[in-house]
DNA sequence: GTGCTTCCTG
DNA sequence: CAGGAAGCAC
């Protein structure tokens, strides 16, 4: 036996030291993490804007000449949209809260008093009709009273009370001619119509003649009137709502395309001398102009199905650009000024690519969706001006392309695209909301929220029909387990016993093993890849066989109170309640990239699985696991290179071919499948290697503790991990490239 | 207490 | 790979 073997035995003999002092992941260094893309991508999209300006809106850093810019740009859209251009200090959302309320506060109420009242609020009713093009003036100039909607609106509006009024007016008339003074009141009715002054008498039998009049019959007539008002306004209302979003989000769309479109072409001739600034505006203002000059059927925007096509030929172009360079440096560049735009740049295109997916998809889900719930609704006559968009929305609708745009919404991670619909509770965007909600640790920062909001998804929506095995995330299975799946997290670990009655395994051929964890993982990592091969998107089959068994092993102690309320008898959204063998592939090609990863950052990038205590501790097991594995390795190598008469660490070297990779690599890619392992790993490793030579050579493996320092040195050489790593479907993407 | 980590064991 | 123990930080 080698004497540096003899260390491990010792330290077994001796009272276990801790030696995970200092190594600690503070949260600072996986926030710092964090912040750090989140920065390096908003400063990418937003040069001079402050992180926040872009979280919120990518619309409303139009300050300055930007603003006058991008309302050329855009001043296709409609005219509404540009009244609320001027506010840039305001995010949409507050924008959006600010209108809601405006409306609720302004005009809203004195219409929903209408049907109260048969006196006063008549007048009031009247007031409005006919000050109808007073009060419509202020309207117009308000910032966010959207003047052509009101105007409309208004017309409309007045239009109905008129008609209303006047069948009011029939119905008294009628009532009156039953009595015997109708003459008298019918002359007295139309002096009132003369300019000249109304005495006292009249409007005391005026207001006598209302309330002689059947209250009930005018109540409930008003009642039903009104009521019918208030339903379509509200109706218009939110459509109006949604549109204004479905433009703001295609507009943010376009304003990022226009950006990225912009980086290129400056990449591509500029000098970088110019200012960045002055170039943009020009570009734009050309492109603005170029635009308005086309055309009216290049309209209002483009398609947006050529802006897709636009945006991608434009990310593809871009990223063969990037690749070049790409493939010598490497992200550790990413300190160094010529090389430091191209990482931030795939970022970006990543990022952009994912967006416009999603956001694509949300403005076509959410107006098919409309149009499905109210077919029969004549949009056109209430808001002409916004009938083109949505016809355009809903002929794109039938895009493939989106298809599977909703199973990358959950790609997103430290990009927040606001939602505005989401602000409006009545308008529920589907299927995405779920996978929104999913994802709370983008949206909070608060690590402590993590445990104590748990289950972000508020207990809603919890998917029961979602097998472990289930690796494509966003299946549409029927099927429920019997069993509440969040006690699938440990799978075989659990000893209790036969599997009960109709779900032991027919090839479970040797149950009286005990140690059923690795023969069932990699039988379910079979599994699961036939699955992933052949059916990518079908639904998970009977719990047949491996899954079957899973049910019956039970870990008691993942099921406590807080878990199990976490489990709702909803399904539909696609959170995946246990951990897969293929996250477990994903977690160690992770680990290519990252050692030790937080577990914000875990629940960023298996964000197809829905997190409880758990999951957390098992996905950290696993790094730590990883972990082990790697530095027994290295210690390993290590020693054996000082048995072999290394003195130097310069002779420690890690390439693709030598043992020690092929080690690693077979522990965490042991398919080989992965063929795109980062030079930074080697890197890594070869850092490892020499630290844990030094120290031994230094013999500080006699301190219980030594190896301390170096987890401590190597905890800070965590590298990006690739954004397609948040894919649920990511190793699809990853092994079959 | 809880979360995270390492160490040890199976 | 997971369970468990132990230590540390918050």
């Amino acid at each position: 036996m080698p004497d540096h073997d003899s260390t491990a035995l010792l330290s077994r003999q001796t009272k276990r030291r801790r030696v995970d002092i200092g190594v600690k992941r503070t949260v600072g260094t996986a926030s710092a993490f964090f912040a750090k893309a989140r920065a390096t991508f908003f400063s990418t999209m937003n040069p001079q804007g402050s992180e926040q300006d872009v979280e919120y809106s990518v619309v409303q850093h139009a300050d300055g000449e930007k603003s006058n810019v991008l309302r050329k740009l855009l001043k296709r859209a409609n005219s509404y949209e540009d009244a609320m251009m001027p506010f840039p200090g305001a995010t949409i959302i507050s924008q959006l809260l600010k209108n809601n309320m405006n409306k609720n506060g302004g005009t809203e109420p004195s219409f929903q008093a209408s049907g109260l009242s048969s006196t006063g609020s008549e007048v009031h009713q009247e007031d409005i009709c006919s000050n109808s093009s007073r009060d419509s003036p202020p309207e117009c100039l308000s910032p966010f009273g959207r003047p052509t909607m009101s105007q409309f609106d208004m017309d409309r509006l007045c239009d109905e009370h008129l008609r209303a009024k006047r069948a009011r007016v029939e119905n008294i008339i009628r009532g009156m001619s039953h009595s015997p003074s109708v003459a008298l009141r019918g002359n007295e009715n139309e002096r009132e119509m003369a300019p000249q002054s109304v005495s006292p008498r009249e409007s005391y039998r005026e207001n006598k003649r209302k309330q002689k009049l059947p209250q009930q019959q005018q109540q409930s007539f008003q009642q039903l009137v009104s009521a019918r008002k208030e339903q379509k306004r509200e109706e218009r209302r939110q459509l109006k709502q949604q549109l204004e979003d479905m433009q703001k989000q295609l507009r943010q769309l376009q304003e990022k395309f226009y950006q990225i479109y912009d980086s290129t072409d400056s990449e591509n001739d500029e000098d970088g001398n110019l200012s960045e600034d002055s170039m943009r505006s020009e570009i734009l203002d050309a492109r603005a102009q170029d635009s308005v000059g086309r055309s009216d059927n290049e309209m209002c925007e483009l398609d947006p199905g050529q802006f897709i096509d636009r945006a991608r030929a434009l990310i593809r172009e871009q990223e063969m650009a990037e690749n070049k360079p790409k493939r010598e440096g490497n992200n550790k560049e990413r300190d160094h000024g010529p090389n430091s735009l191209q990482p931030e740049g795939k970022h970006l295109a990543e990022t952009l690519k994912q967006e416009l997916n999603t956001a694509m998809s949300q403005v076509v889900d959410t107006v098919v969706k409309v149009f499905s719930a109210k077919p029969s609704r004549q949009l056109p006559q209430v808001f002409p001006p916004l009938q083109i968009p949505q016809a355009r929305f809903a002929v794109n609708g039938e895009n493939h392309n989106f298809h599977t745009a909703n199973q990358r919404l959950q790609c997103f991670g430290d990009v927040i695209i606001p939602n505005p619909l989401d602000t409006f509770g009545n308008v529920q965007m589907p299927s995405s909301t779920d996978q929104t909600e999913a994802l709370p640790l983008v949206v909070r920062k608060n690590s402590s929220d993590q445990s104590a909001s748990g289950p972000p998804t508020g207990g809603h929506h919890q998917p029961l029909h979602q097998s472990p095995l289930s690796t494509t995330g966003f299946t549409t299975s029927t099927f429920r387990h019997p069993f509440p799946l969040p006690l699938m997290a440990y799978p075989f670990q659990s000893p209790l016993g036969a599997p009960s009655g109709s779900f032991s395994g027919k090839d479970r051929t040797s149950p009286e093993s005990l140690d059923l964890t690795r023969e069932t993982t990699s039988l379910r990592t079979k599994m699961s890849s036939h699955h992933l091969g052949h059916h990518p998107c079908s639904p998970v089959h009977a719990p047949s066989t491996a899954e079957g068994l899973s049910l019956s092993l039970i870990k008691s102690e993942c099921g406590d109170l807080q878990d199990m309320s976490e489990i709702s008898p909803y399904s539909g959204s696609a959170m995946q309640e246990g951990l897969s063998p293929n996250h477990l592939k994903k977690a160690k090609l992770m680990f290519f990239y990252t050692r030790y990863p937080s577990s914000n950052m875990l629940k960023t990038y298996f964000s197809d699985v829905k997190f409880n205590r758990c999951i957390t501790s098992q996905l950290i097991k696993w790094f730590s696991n990883f972990r082990e594995f790697y530095y027994i390795q290295m210690e390993k190598y290590a020693r054996q290179a000082i048995n072999d008469g290394v003195t130097s660490t310069e002779e420690l070297s890690i390439t693709r071919d030598c043992e020690l990779y092929r080690a690693l690599n077979m522990h965490y890619n042991k398919a080989n499948d992965f063929e795109q392992v980062p030079e930074r790993f080697l890197e890594v490793a070869q850092i490892t290697l020499r630290e844990f030579f030094n120290a031994i050579i230094a013999g500080k493996d006699v301190d219980p503790s030594w190896k301390k320092a170096i987890y401590k040195v190597i905890c800070k050489l965590d590298s990006e991990v690739p954004e397609i790593f948040k894919s649920p479907n990511c190793l699809q993407e990853l092994l079959h490239e």
